[in-house]
DNA sequence: AAATTCACTTAGGATATGCCCC
DNA sequence: GGGGCATATCCTAAGTGAATTT
C-alpha cells in the first residue's frame, strides 16, 4: 500500500503536487556526463519509502576532505551552553563495517534506485518522474489521493548550468479544495437563530470553529473577522454585532463531524490549494482573523515544460490564470497570498526530489566552505571593533553576533503588516542591554515570534560599542542604524564566495554536532549512542533557538509517570519481602491490593526485582528526558541545519542503525548523503 | 540607492498515525 | 484490544537574499 512514493512539497503553498523522484541517470555510468544527452532512460525506479541506499562500492571517495582543524577556530563559537574546548583534531579511525541498514525492520521494501549518487558531485541531469494519473492503476482511495503531481522532469542543477534548473517537466497541476457544502446549521443572534446564505455561512463556520483558540481572546483578531465578516453580510443585516452572536450551534456541529471523519477511515484526503479560511499569524500579527478568500484557477499559475501537455484546469468552466515555460525556476504553480497580494505561494518540488537535495548539499559544502575562512573572518571583524568607520564597526560587531549566537540576518520588515520581530540587523536599542563588566542581556522575539533571552559574555570592545551604538537613541530606535542585511551581505561576499548571514548558522549548527560526536561517543550500546547523539542534536537545537510550546499535557503526562515509579516502587518493596520470604520456604505476602500472590522460587522473585529496577530507571529516564526537552525542539535543526553527512558517517563508524536518527521522510530527503564515507567530517 | 518583486529555505503548531501499555 | 501517548506528517507562515524596477 502507500508504496507509491511520493513526496508532498512540504514547504510552501499547495501540496498539490506529490512528486517521485525516479531516477538519475546511470548511477555508475563512467563517463562525465555531458549536459544535456536526452536519452536519459527513465530507469523506472521507484523511489521507495526510504533511501536505504547507502552503497559502499557506489560511494567511491567521494571527496578528500584535507583540513584536520587544528586551530580552534573551527570551534563554534557560538555557544549557549559552555562550550567545551575542543580537541577535535584526533580522528579515531572508524570502523569498518559499512553498516548497511537495509535489513532493519523498517524499511521492508528497499530502495533501489539512489536519487543523486554522490560519487560525482555535479551531477548534471536527473529525471524525476512520478505516475501519471491513472484510475486504472488507482488500487485505492489513498492511492487516489495522490492524483496529481508531477510526471516528469529533468533537473540540472542551478550550480553547473548557469540558469537552468531542468529540461522538461511534466505535471498535472493542482487540486482545488471542494466547493463549500453549505450545512444550514444557524447561529444565533440574540437568542434567535439567524438565516444566512452559503457565503456567509462558510465564513461564519471558519469562526466558530475557532471557539477553543487562544485567538478568541484577541481583540485584533475579532475586530479583522468582524470587518471581513460583515461586508460578506451586509450592511443592513440583521447581524450588527459580534458580540451578540452565538456560534455554538455550528461548534457543536462541527464536533459531531469531527467525530464522524474519525470513523470513516479511507475518505480520500486529496492535496489541496490551500482551503478558505481565517488567517493564523504568529505572535500578535495585525492581520490575525482576516478571511483568506478562496482561490479559483484563475488565480494560479502554471509552470510547465514546454513539450509537457498543459494540465486540464479541474474545474468546469474555469481556467488557469496563466501557463508560463519557465525553467530558470523550479516551482511548478504559484497564486497570490490573499492576505497579502504583493506576496506569492507556491507549489515546489518534494524535499525528496534530486533537485532538492542538490541545493541542499550545495548548502552544506557552502558552510563547510566557511571552515577555511573562518579564521581570517574573525580576526577581520575583531580588527574592526575599534574602527572609527562607524559602518565597518557595525558591521564588525553584527558578524561577531551573528557568528557567536547564530543570530538570524534580520531583514526589514513591513511594519503595518507584519508582526513585530527582529533579527540582527534588526535589533532596537530596548532589545539589548549592557550589563557591566561586559556582559550583554539580548530579549526579543525572533522569526514566528519565538523569544530569543540570553545573557553573554562579549569581548570588551564589543561591550564598548554596543553601549556607543545605544548612546543618544530612543528604545525603539535600530542598534545598528548604519546597517542591513545587504550591507552586511555584500561585505561578507568580498570575505568568501558566496558568503550571507544565514551560512553562519548552518556552520555553527553543523560543526557543533560534528565536535559533539567526535568527542562524546564512547562505547557503548546503541541506546548509549543515540542519547549522545540526541544531547548534540540538543546542543544545536538550543544555540539555533528552536523552541516548542509545551505541550497541554505535558503536566498531566509527567504526573503519570510519577505514579507509575511510585507504583513500581512498592511493588519493589514487597518483592524484597517476598524473596527473604520465599528463601526461608514461606510463601508471600499479601500485596497492596490485598490479593495473596502466588508461590514463586528465590530465582523467580529475583528476576522481578530486576525488571521492577530497570522500570523505575527507565520511567526516570523518560521524565528527566521529557522535562529537559519539554521546550527544545530538536526536529528543526535535523530537518534544515545539521549535514546529514555527519549523521551518516557517526551511524556507520558506531554501528548505529541509521533509521534510529532519522525517520522515513529524513532518509528520503537526505538519500545523497547516504553514501558518504564513514571518516567524513564536516 | 532605495524600494519592490520574486524565489527559495526555514519554522512551529495542528492533525493523523501508529504503537505501546494496561 | 482499546485508549493514551509519542512521533510523523501536514500545513502554511515567516524568514533570507538576489534580482529588478524606480
Amino acid at each position: 500500500m502507500s508504496s507509491e512514493t511520493r513526496q508532498m512539497p512540504k514547504q510552501n503553498a499547495s501540496p498539490a503536487v506529490k512528486v517521485e523522484v525516479k531516477s538519475v541517470k546511470s548511477e555508475n555510468k563512467a563517463q562525465v556526463d555531458d549536459e544535456d544527452s536526452e536519452d536519459d532512460k527513465p530507469l523506472n525506479f521507484r523511489l521507495k519509502g526510504a533511501a536505504n541506499n547507502a552503497k559502499k562500492e557506489v560511494g567511491g571517495p567521494s571527496h578528500v576532505k584535507k583540513e584536520d582543524s587544528d586551530d580552534d577556530d573551527d570551534l563554534p563559537l557560538a555557544s549557549r551552553m559552555s562550550a567545551k574546548p575542543n580537541h577535535s583534531s584526533e580522528k579515531k579511525p572508524l570502523a569498518s563495517k559499512l553498516q548497511q541498514n537495509g535489513s532493519s525492520t523498517s524499511n521492508a521494501n528497499k530502495m533501489k534506485t539512489p536519487v543523486v549518487p554522490n560519487k560525482r558531485p555535479m551531477e548534471k541531469t536527473t529525471k524525476v518522474v512520478s505516475s501519471s494519473f491513472k484510475k486504472a492503476n488507482m488500487k485505492n482511495a489513498k492511492q487516489m489521493k495522490n492524483s496529481k503531481f508531477i510526471k516528469s522532469t529533468k533537473v540540472t542543477p542551478g550550480s553547473t548550468d548557469g540558469q537552468r534548473k531542468w529540461t522538461t517537466l511534466v505535471h498535472n497541476g493542482v487540486i482545488f479544495p471542494p466547493p463549500y457544502q453549505p450545512h444550514g446549521i444557524k447561529i444565533l443572534y440574540k437568542g434567535k437563530p439567524v438565516d444566512l446564505t452559503p457565503e456567509q455561512e462558510e465564513v461564519a463556520t471558519m469562526f466558530a470553529v475557532m471557539k477553543d483558540t487562544d485567538y478568541m481572546q484577541k481583540p485584533k483578531f475579532l475586530d479583522n473577522f468582524w470587518n471581513d465578516w460583515r461586508r460578506i453580510l451586509g450592511r443592513n443585516h440583521v447581524i450588527q454585532k459580534l458580540d451578540d452572536c452565538d456560534f455554538s450551534p455550528i461548534y457543536d456541529w462541527h464536533q459531531q463531524e469531527k467525530e464522524k471523519k474519525k470513523q470513516m477511515s479511507t475518505e480520500v484526503g486529496n492535496f489541496r490549494v490551500e482551503p478558505p479560511g481565517l488567517f493564523r499569524g504568529r505572535g500578535e500579527h495585525p492581520k490575525m482573523g482576516k478571511l483568506k478568500r478562496r482561490i479559483r484557477p484563475r488565480d494560479i499559475t502554471i509552470n510547465i515544460g514546454k513539450d509537457a501537455p498543459v494540465p486540464e484546469c479541474p474545474i468546469a468552466g474555469e481556467s488557469w490564470k496563466e501557463i508560463k515555460h519557465d525553467n530558470t525556476v523550479t516551482w511548478l504553480a504559484f497564486w497570490n497570498d490573499p492576505i497579502n497580494p504583493k506576496e506569492f505561494k507556491y507549489v515546489f518540488l518534494a524535499a525528496s526530489s534530486s533537485l532538492k537535495g542538490q541545493s541542499d548539499k550545495e548548502k552544506y559544502e557552502k558552510a563547510r566552505m566557511l571552515k577555511d575562512y573562518i579564521h581570517n573572518i574573525r580576526a577581520a571583524y575583531t580588527r574592526d571593533f575599534n574602527s572609527k568607520d562607524i559602518v565597518k564597526q557595525q558591521i564588525a560587531v553584527a558578524t561577531y553576533l551573528i557568528d557567536k549566537l547564530a543570530l538570524r540576518a534580520g531583514n526589514e520588515k513591513d511594519g503595518e503588516e507584519e508582526a513585530d520581530t527582529v533579527g540582527c540587523c534588526t535589533l532596537k536599542v530596548s532589545n539589548v542591554e549592557c550589563i557591566p563588566p561586559n556582559m550583554i542581556k539580548f530579549d526579543f522575539l525572533g522569526k514566528d515570534s519565538i523569544r530569543y533571552e540570553n545573557t553573554v559574555e562579549v569581548e570588551l570592545p564589543v561591550f564598548k560599542a554596543i553601549g556607543k551604538f545605544q548612546a543618544g537613541k530612543g528604545e525603539n530606535d535600530l542598534l545598528f542604524d548604519e546597517l542591513d542585511t545587504s550591507k552586511l551581505n555584500a561585505h561578507l561576499k568580498e570575505l568568501m564566495p558566496g558568503l550571507t548571514a544565514k551560512v553562519f548558522r548552518t556552520y555553527n549548527a553543523s560543526i557543533t554536532l560534528d565536535q559533539q560526536l567526535y568527542e562524546e561517543t564512547e562505547d557503548g550500546d546503541v541506546a548509549e549512542k543515540v542519547v549522545v547523539y540526541q544531547k548534540a542534536n540538543k546542543q544545536v537545537a538550543i544555540i539555533c533557538n528552536h523552541q516548542r510550546t509545551v505541550s497541554k499535557t505535558h503536566d498531566s503526562q509527567m504526573l503519570r509517570l510519577t505514579e507509575r515509579i511510585e507504583t513500581a516502587k512498592q511493588e519493589l518493596k514487597e518483592l524484597k519481602v517476598d524473596l527473604e520470604r520465599a528463601k526461608k520456604g514461606k510463601s508471600p505476602l499479601k500485596g497492596a491490593d490485598g490479593k495473596q500472590k502466588r508461590n514463586l522460587s528465590p530465582e523467580a522473585i529475583a528476576k522481578k526485582i530486576a525488571s521492577a529496577n530497570q522500570k523505575i530507571e527507565k520511567y526516570e529516564m523518560d521524565m528527566t528526558t521529557k522535562e529537559d526537552l519539554k521546550t527544545v525542539a530538536l526536529g528543526t535543526s535535523k530537518i534544515n541545519y545539521l549535514d546529514p553527512r555527519i549523521t551518516v558517517a557517526w551511524c556507520k563508524r558506531h554501528e548505529v542503525p541509521i533509521e534510529k536518527i532519522f525517520n522515513k521522510s529524513l532518509l528520503a530527503k537526505f538519500a545523497w548523503a547516504m553514501d558518504v564515507e564513514p571518516q567524513f567530517r564536516f
